[in-house]
RNA sequence: GGCGCGAUAGCAAAGCGGUUAUGCACCGGAUUGCAAAUCCGAUUAGCCCAGUUCGACUCUGGGUCGCGCCUCCA
């Protein structure tokens, strides 16, 4: 049974969808005016681990990863760059989903765009005027009401009076409450057609919350199951998704919470510190592909626990470098394996099964999978291994060919397969002729090279280092 | 200031009221011409102070430190 830690009780929780055996799930996706860093990376790589994990468990899942491609930022790159909003999110949508596939994240199953449902925005900002939670300042903005809605506040544990106390809330608009926030910006003058819709309240463009409230409600219902996103969407975004979408349903008969499990990851840090754009400490997910393997960024994002913190690092990538070689290893010598089926009924699996039903306990269910790659170098068991890469193949984990992972990446001194080999070929011709100094010389260039060679029963192998 | 999260061995990172986490590093042994890989074994923990308990790393209270949110943010 699976328990989920839920952000809205702040405990974890068994789940309990409500259409039985199908799951609807939100994430909030990125701002596209930039090339995705490590923090995007691992919100796209723990959803897909959840997303995988919901279906491995039986579920038909509908997943839902905005793209906002509408926004202040990207109105001003776009004007920065001399380019239209389109030419410039169309391009990093495109970056996006090169760096998302590098990773082994699964395509959700919709990946809606913020500009493509503006009618459903504005419907909602209609439900929430006439519900009397949304007023037009004299500004010409729509704003929501916060204090009209009972219990703003519940996902992220503020109350109204905290929220004020606060020093920092902006109070130089015409908002009726410091905490209200915009449905609905009025165009400028100054800015491109490209970014004005019209409505009954004159032109203008969404306010960001409002999007993914109309986005997840065309696309999964009024309510749906599972709602993620990074632990620093929880306030005010998150929040005032609450507000606009229950808020919209607020009149009607069979009106409800709108999300019953929110789900959080922790933040991607440098040197103790949050990485973000503002701070300007990040690493982009292509910066990081040029020096370390796809796979072993995914294995570095799932063996920390969604929720905690992950410290990056180079360290730490080259650790998680370690640690994924290993596992390829054990899979090397029982042979040629095939991608087949978990057995749920061994015990491993079971472990495995028992460990992401807890709250999706990645680092717990990669111990298994150590274990289990123990016992494969113990026995060389090829029923082992299959198990194996079956049950990493769950988390999106080890399904090259051992080989490729062991002898792909950078490290090799520009030295080619074939005279990796040509090498080689030399040392064994020493060692027949116990010309030990001779072998020891070819394999200590190659090392020096990155390459490491591994003598057994069965020949010598080589990897990079 | 308000609210929330965390503190585990050299590093990373989990579970668990009493019995091995796991990976990397390190030490000993097996294996190897020597290595590497692999296997076997050992060493290294639970911020501080109280309390609950037969027993606490695990529960409770207090403290200290770190991080996050309160402004766009994954």
């Amino acid at each position: 049974m699976l328990k989920i830690y839920n952000t809205l009780i702040r405990d974890k929780q068994e789940f309990v969808p409500i259409v039985p055996g199908k799951v609807g799930m939100y994430v909030c996706g990125m701002t596209v005016y930039d090339y995705c860093h490590l923090g995007h990376a691992r919100v796209m790589v723990v959803f897909d681990m959840v997303y995988r994990w919901l279906k491995a468990s039986g579920y038909d899942v509908n997943y839902v990863r905005n793209i906002t491609d509408i926004d202040d930022k990207i109105i001003r790159r776009a004007a920065e760059n001399k380019e239209s909003i389109h030419a410039l999110t169309q391009r990093f949508i495109a970056a996006m989903h090169e760096d998302a596939d590098a990773l082994g994240v699964q395509r959700p199953d919709h990946e809606p765009r913020a500009t493509q449902f503006v009618p459903e925005m504005l419907d909602m900002i209609a439900k929430l005027e006439s519900n009397g939670l949304a007023y037009r300042a004299a500004d010409g903005d729509v704003n929501y009401a916060v204090r009209k809605f009972d219990g703003y506040g519940k996902l992220s544990g503020k109350s109204l009076e905290d929220l004020r106390a606060g020093e920092r809330v902006e109070v130089t608009d015409s908002k009726n409450d410091p905490l209200d926030f915009v449905l609905w910006k009025r165009a400028r003058d100054s800015e491109a057609d490209e970014v004005k819709w019209d409505s009954k309240w004159g032109k203008g463009r969404p306010g960001w919350h409002i999007e993914c409230s109309a986005m997840g409600s065309k696309l999964l219902g009024q309510r749906f199951d599972i709602h993620g996103g990074g632990a620093d969407l929880q306030f005010p975004h998150h929040e005032n998704e609450i507000a606009q979408s229950e808020g919209a349903q607020l009149n009607e008969k069979n009106r409800g919470q709108f999300v019953n499990y929110w789900m959080h990851n922790g933040f991607v840090r440098v040197d103790e510190e949050k990485m973000s754009k503002s701070l300007g400490n990040f690493f982009t997910i292509r910066e990081v592909l040029k020096k370390y393997d796809a796979e072993v960024v995914r294995f570095f994002i799932l063996r920390a626990h969604y929720r905690s913190p992950l410290n990056y690092s180079d360290a730490h990538l080259d650790d998680a470098k370690g640690a994924l070689t290993r596992l390829y290893t054990a899979l090397k010598s029982p042979g040629l394996i095939e991608g087949g089926r978990v057995d749920w009924n061994e015990p491993y699996a079971a472990r495995f099964k028992a460990a992401m039903d807890d709250d999706f306990n990645t680092p717990e269910a990669m111990a298994v999978l150590f274990e289990l790659a123990n016992e494969v170098n113990r026995t060389q068991s090829v029923a082992g291994a299959a198990q194996l890469k079956a049950l990493a193949g769950v988390l999106g984990l080890l399904q090259r060919d051992p080989q490729v992972f062991l002898q792909g990446g950078t490290s090799g001194g520009g030295l080619d397969d074939a005279a990796i080999n040509a090498r080689i070929e030399a040392r064994i011709a020493a060692k027949k002729n116990k010309n030990f100094a001779e072998a020891d010389l070819i394999r200590k260039e190659l090392l020096e090279a990155g390459i490491v060679l591994e003598d057994s029963a069965a020949g010598t192998t080589w990897r990079r280092a």
